[in-house]
DNA sequence: TTTTTCATTGTACGAATGTACTATGAAAAA
DNA sequence: TTTTTCATAGTACATTCGTACAATGAAAAA
């Protein structure tokens, strides 16, 4: 082989990289219904139609495709919410917040399994939730403190922790998705309309920042 | 044996519900650390310190004993909510729905493994869960919509589905319990001692019902 | 005392697991 | 054309799974 030849042929290469998304976007599926060590690789390779062991050619090992699966759902979410427009200026920092809001709801009914890989991973306390943390959540976590900070100055947020206040709006946005059997099962309702989004992101805002109730 | 005999002996018998609840809450731990599928019934048996196969012979299979563990969890649910006085009377309702909400934040931080181990089944949408909702959930979910409608109606809630309030409000108050280990991930806060579960109680309140931004 | 009961233990088995390994064969390189 | 590459397929293996079933032995019953 030519020592200046950087690229294979391409046609061989286009193959392998469907083969790789096929077998990512069905681990994506796989872990989200069933959690990483309920999840065999023989089933992720069934969903992706490949054979088993080409799992352990693309991704190492389970391990990493878990990884490989989790770093995809924070830059997809990245760049889904990057044209949200930031938090700054006094007097569009009410609406703005909302319209983050409503972004984030949409995304969570958009992609439920990014939630649910991450619910079950905490739950479990892993080491792959260590990793995810470090990687993804802790730095994403602290930008939001910053903005939390600059809400609770110009009194659209209530005083409370941006801990306390991560947890209850992130919760609240990605409930009823995250855990959309529960609501089918309860009323019957396929939660993930359009419709249905709106209305939810309708609620939290009313609920958070336009209800007040008075004190009899 | 005695025809008339009701009793075994009161020794035998108190043993064996001995064994029969430690394998209980042994059962309660590991699913709620990794959900059904991912625990083994030998590792059950192992933190119960008992021979495998007393699982089979107490709850007939692993899944008998999940319904078992579940049956648990909803028992102690009732009765450890039974005293927080009903919404009825208008010139009471609003303490009382905050009381309750109280209460409520306090059960889910000192019996975590119950949201845990729902949201995984609901998360998988199992058949389980099914059964779980047929049994408890609905049930309680029907008799929650009529005191939301109250509230409703007394003005302190505002005019959402009690579908969305509902979801809205398990899930902030269960969040940070359930998810503890991104708690102590993010903030290295411990998330079960006492005065953090009050501050948290305090923070649903003042977020849902003594918050108000004026718009300006 | 002898017999019966039954909570517990021990054993066994087919199925499924993650992954290391070899084999294949079409396409690229020589 | 012949040779090499490498994405994919097949095989093999130790381990763990749920659970059926037989063995045990101390306590209860007779």
């Amino acid at each position: 082989m030519s020592e200046h030849q950087k690229y294979r042929s391409k046609v061989r290469q286009e193959q392998k990289e469907a083969t790789h998304g096929q077998i990512l976007q069905a681990a994506l599926d796989a872990f989200a219904a069933n959690g990483f060590d309920a999840t065999s690789v023989r089933e992720i390779a069934g969903r992706a139609k490949v054979n088993h062991s080409l799992v352990t050619y693309h991704f190492g090992n389970k391990a990493g495709l878990w990884r490989a699966a989790v770093d995809f759902l924070f830059e997809r979410l990245e760049s889904e919410l990057a044209d949200v427009p930031p938090v700054r200026e006094a007097d569009t920092a009410f609406e703005n917040i909302k319209l983050f809001i409503r972004a984030y709801v949409r995304y969570c009914a958009r992609h439920p399994e990014h939630a649910r890989i991450m619910v079950q991973e905490t739950i479990s306390a892993s080491d792959r939730l260590d990793w995810a943390n470090r990687t993804h959540t802790k730095p994403r976590y602290e930008q939001r403190a910053s903005v939390h900070a600059r809400l609770v100055e110009l009194g659209i947020y209530p005083d409370i922790p941006h801990f306390e206040m991560n947890f209850i709006l992130a919760a609240a946005a990605q409930s009823i998705f995250t855990l959309a059997a529960e609501a089918k099962n309860l009323e019957g309702i396929t939660v993930l309309d359009e419709p249905r989004i709106e209305a939810h992101a309708d609620a939290i805002i009313t609920l958070f920042f336009e209800h007040h109730y008075d004190g009899n």
